[in-house]
DNA sequence: ATCTATTTTTAGACTTATCTAAATATTAGT
DNA sequence: ACTAATATTTAGATAAGTCTAAAAATAGAT
């Protein structure tokens, strides 16, 4: 069986508004994320239930079934792979990169995604810190921890981010933390939750809302 | 102005139909090549008549305006780019290539072709000898050479000739061989410079003569 | 427990791209 | 030039995805 664009996109959208809270999904919340009308969701959803792809009762929520949940995750692998690669090799940054892969993750091609995975070396993590399922739809074991819930004295590594405004993403380039800049925390300041690092010989403090932002590797 | 999927697809097939006959292209052709209906076709005529992207007159056959020109040419670069990508660094081969690539030819970002366009290195021509328009729609000057200089078990084309003498004009024909004519190289032989190519399935002997008097591509 | 506010669903309509079947125009053969 | 064959267009229907407006169900406040 096959979906379209639509509907591949309803159920990613159903998969992470199911990821934050174990009940099922509102009708007015996947009406917002796709930016459509919930009478829009309702026809939706009915048609997704008849394809198997989600569970759905009248005014009670939905939520996927383990086949649409193998969909969402394979977008959500063809999304991330894509963006390593226009990252990584495109020299793409910041928001485009997001635009793209929408459109780059409804290509229908176990050969090709399966091929880019190989040409990209595998990776695990996408730039923003986001795992990379297999092609069984496996997600990797995270080895990476917010910078906030590291343990003072590690030697550590930038993985990845969680927020791309282009102001943080300046305020980090200020700090000279980008992508793989290795470093090491010194404190952490219980009153405000900031940290202070060494990185280059230099010192430098982070505040809660910055370190919660920045995914660091977390080596064993 | 934006097109959905299929009216590229229209766009696409008009142009390529056109190539071969400088009438307009009929909605049969059009209806067959798209593999739907003739009255599908109308429909679509209409609407793109309507878009001005052709020119369209009842009965009359359709050829592109100047727009539906450029949009085709601009699906053409971009299919012959992903096809490059495709086939130098991910290792596809074959058929695979152009059904993949049929997908990726739609996928809409100016700034993700050029970057494409520039990572593969400014590619002329795609790995079938296609020509690769640059970002104005310009194609690349094919480079000719006569074909008894051409490289054996080249796939090749008729690009013009050298002599005009009635004789060899209808000797041409004879064979099959006119302005445009694809064909292959299959082999030449020393002892008088002969070759022997293929095309439309039949295979054919040319004396150097011959040869020498006919330009062919020579896609690099 | 009831009434009100919110959420969700239904009903009916619109658009895009398609189809079949019937009508009309063009082309070709004599 | 006229008829037969072919090509093309029209008319009316269908399916996907969306919308607005109205009805029905659920949740919240007292």
């Amino acid at each position: 069986m096959s979906q379209s664009f639509t509907e591949e996109n309803y159920l990613k959208a159903i998969y992470k508004l199911s990821r934050r809270s174990d009940k099922g999904v509102s009708t007015n919340a996947l009406a917002e994320r796709m930016e459509t009308k919930a009478s829009s969701v309702t026809d939706m959803l009915k048609k997704l239930a008849a394809k198997k792809l989600v569970n759905y009762e009248k005014y009670q929520g939905v939520t996927l079934s383990k086949k649409g949940q193998q969909i969402a995750v394979d977008i959500i692998r063809k999304h991330r792979l894509w963006e390593v690669f226009l990252l990584e090799h495109l020299g793409f940054s910041g928001e485009e990169v997001h635009q793209v892969a929408e459109e780059l993750e409804h290509i229908n091609s176990e050969t090709l995604i399966d091929r880019l995975d190989k040409f990209l070396g595998y990776p695990k993590y996408d730039p923003h810190g986001g795992p990379i399922p297999d092609s069984k739809g496996v997600f990797p074991e995270p080895k990476r921890v917010k910078l906030d819930e590291l343990e003072v004295g590690r030697k550590t590594k930038v993985m990845g981010i969680t927020e791309h405004s282009d102001a943080f993403l300046s305020h980090l380039k200020k700090l000279g933390l980008e992508l793989g800049t290795n470093f090491h925390l010194k404190e952490r300041f219980d009153f405000d939750r900031s940290v202070e690092i060494e990185l280059n010989g230099k010192t430098v403090q982070l505040s809660y809302d910055v370190a919660k932002n920045i995914f660091v590797s977390h080596n064993s």
